[in-house]
DNA sequence: TCTGGAATTCAACGGTTGTTGACTTTGCAT
DNA sequence: ATGCAAAGTCAACAACCGTTGAATTCCAGA
């Protein structure tokens, strides 16, 4: 069976995305992806070179499903909530932007995050708004939200998932469009 | 002389909540702060007791500073403004804003960081605005800006400090204030 | 100058981290 | 059944972390 040792590596996988990208890279020990796999340590260097090779390993399709070719507003606004906000699938697994916000602070792979977010996500956005201020604003609007919701948990931001809380996106995001006009 | 054990222990305390509050406490070893003060790592344990000791040191004082009590929607926006946004004094100071994104995330002192926000700045802006829902935005336009600029360093927001990037914030927490109306 | 207490340093501890080489188990082909 | 890679385990490593008790330096008062 060669779907043997291909499965195991599918596990670590999906259980170091989930752990790094909720907890960030740091915080995240890799005997603890192991145990929650059920295999030993040595198979994470084994077959990802290194903790950080893992990590990378997460990011390689990250950005994979995010389609924000329609040019107008409404599919603008849906397409980046449903590429980047929402989490994939299961309601376990965590979003785009909540890898970006847990792991930008990072020392080591921060700046891989930031980069990768700026070529895949900001530039795109960039360019289908035209304008480099609003789409900073509407970026900025959409992590703020995030921050304040799964992060700081504070009360008044509405549950993700919610009609509420996307009507509280699209406000936050609309306003950034119209910054300066 | 009493004044040469409060002076390094003064010395402490500003490097530790320098590097804390733009670092993250996790990211920040003891011996790092003690090393840029110019003094033995024995002194923070013997001082503040342990390394969560000297980060609620840090704490101590944070939000006094912060004086919200007009009502006028002017005066609202400049203080917070002037109170969480900017860096107090030297321009090397982290914000209050910056202190909270960066240690909100951490296992030990994340709650307590987030409990002090909710207790000292958002519960006071909710009483100050009078809807749960447009204080919680307001908070989040906030945090969205700052870690825009500071985190993700993205194109297109404004430099702190400058009109440009005040112009910026108070776009964005009006908007928040408009919300459902 | 001597002394005694305060201020600081030194050296070591137990624990955790990522990584690696050697060993053991598994499972298919002969 | 037997041999032999592949898959996985085990133990140990060096480096780093926060913490602590003992030793040392510093310095004002007698």
């Amino acid at each position: 069976m060669n779907t043997k040792k291909a499965n195991t590596r599918a596990n670590l996988l999906t259980e170091a995305r989930r752990m790094f990208w909720t907890r960030g890279y740091s915080n995240v020990p890799v005997r603890e992806i192991a145990r929650a796999v059920g295999v030993d340590v040595a198979l994470i260097s084994r077959y990802f070179g290194s903790k950080k090779g893992l990590f990378l390993a997460t990011l390689e399709t990250a950005f994979d499903e995010a389609d924000l070719a329609d040019g107008s507003l409404e599919h603008l606004m849906d397409g980046v909530i449903a590429a980047f906000v929402n989490a994939p699938r299961d309601g376990s697994e965590p979003s785009i932007v909540q890898l970006i916000l847990m792991n930008s602070n990072e020392d080591e792979v921060g700046q891989i995050v930031r980069d990768l977010h700026a070529k895949k996500m900001q530039s795109k956005l960039a360019a289908l708004i035209g304008d480099e201020a609003k789409a900073a604003l509407f970026m900025a609007g959409l992590l703020g939200l995030s921050v304040a919701e799964k992060t700081l948990r504070i009360k008044g931001i509405a549950t993700p998932g919610t009609d509420e809380y996307v009507a509280q996106l699209r406000h936050v995001m609309q306003t950034a469009l119209t910054f300066g006009d």
